[in-house]
DNA sequence: ATATAATTGTGATTGTTTTCACAGCGTTAG
DNA sequence: CTAACGCTGTGAAAACAATCACAATTATAT
């Protein structure tokens, strides 16, 4: 099984979108500049991520899309549905299961826990609530292997110490701070305070770029 | 004024959080090595960064963690209070207000916008809400050059057209669609989708291969 | 039948980011 | 006073990612 470098992963992501976009209005057909405009990319570059899925358009016509879909769907889908799970049911944890109620079937958000008796047992967006307590049981019997972390940053190591005990190997971790976790665990952090101060910084940059032109 | 790589200062962002915890328990040096186990980097990529923001260490002490604090804070900060909007005060919009409120004194959400009545003047988590028909004139008085946007995929780009036609050039978008923008403009995504379907493959190759090894 | 035009697929190249490796330097120990 | 240690700062190398550029392809027009 040859590597995806995890940039390739994302954009292969956004194309699929796209292209279910253009599906949805009847397009057949897309070229690589073309689907490379809407996804801010270069031809080349939608060429090569294309070449990667292991697909093959046509010269004159491009490519097609249902089977591009399909094809990017073979890499990145499970052969069955994918069960996700979410630690952490606050303001930001609500707003993550309203984000995906419904989106896509076969990779859901299955299952909740917090540790707020006021929470468990409710069902928030189409997502029941289960206590802290039973995340192991749970997440071992459903095989859970993915699971977002959205708790406080003082619990979030803990949170992902008994996930990753479980078997869980890939974290979408909103929590601010890095989490110790061995090297077969897959991390990806939502920091929204990195991000945030990323875009003020160059926006200033930016800004004061423009004032100095004037 | 030389460029800063956006993976640079994402990283400086994280220093600087990991060295003010060390400073509030009164730690006074760091060698490149404690603070790149702490970060999840190499010691080597550490000092790089040091080296980017113009900061200079010990060979004997490491680095003096108030002043290098500061010497982030030089590069990273505006000089005065940096003011950010927000447009789009849905689940995920609360969710970031209550997120970053009371956090970072000179680096504040300052308004949010809405185009639902219902929301218009009610102050969340101490950010007011206005009605989305006085973006421009909010924007351009306070001049305000960062933005937060939040709502739902088929509003951004209109959203997006009003900001920067008012002069910001630091949007954080969680819209799940690509922003056109003029070059000029610095777009950092935060899309929810594709990092979820970032994890849940590696998550997937990852049991995959555990699997394989039994 | 043949020429034309536009696109794909990909080797080669360029550019960027990360790591290596070591000189130089305070501090400490003998 | 001298040696040894362990760190920083950084040129050089390696790894990684994006772009270029062009042969191969196939529909269309003549």
């Amino acid at each position: 099984m040859f590597r995806v470098p995890d940039k390739v992963v994302a954009r292969l992501s956004l194309y699929r979108r796209l292209l279910s976009a253009l599906a949805a209005e009847n397009v057949e057909y897309v070229y690589s500049h073309q689907l490379a405009k809407a996804a801010g990319a270069s031809a080349a570059q939608v060429r090569r991520d294309v070449m990667i899925v292991g697909f093959t358009g046509s010269p004159t016509r491009g490519y097609e899309i249902r089977e591009l879909i399909k094809a990017i769907g073979r890499l990145l889908d499970a052969a069955d549905i994918q069960e996700v799970a979410l630690v952490g049911v606050g303001n930001l944890g609500r707003a993550i299961l309203a984000y995906f109620a419904g989106r896509r079937p076969n990779l859901r958000i299955a299952v909740s826990f917090d540790k707020d008796p006021a929470k468990v047992d409710r069902v928030i967006h189409g997502c029941r609530c289960y206590p802290i307590e039973q995340l192991q049981t749970m997440v071992a019997e459903r095989q859970i292997d993915t699971a977002i972390v959205a708790v406080p940053a003082d619990q979030a190591q803990h949170a992902v110490d008994l996930l990753v005990g479980t078997g869980v190997c890939g974290l979408l971790n909103f929590a601010p701070v890095r989490l110790r976790v061995p090297p077969s665990v897959f991390v990806e952090d939502m920091d929204l305070t990195t991000s945030l101060e990323k875009v003020a910084f160059f926006a200033r940059r930016q800004a004061s770029l423009q004032e100095q032109q004037r």
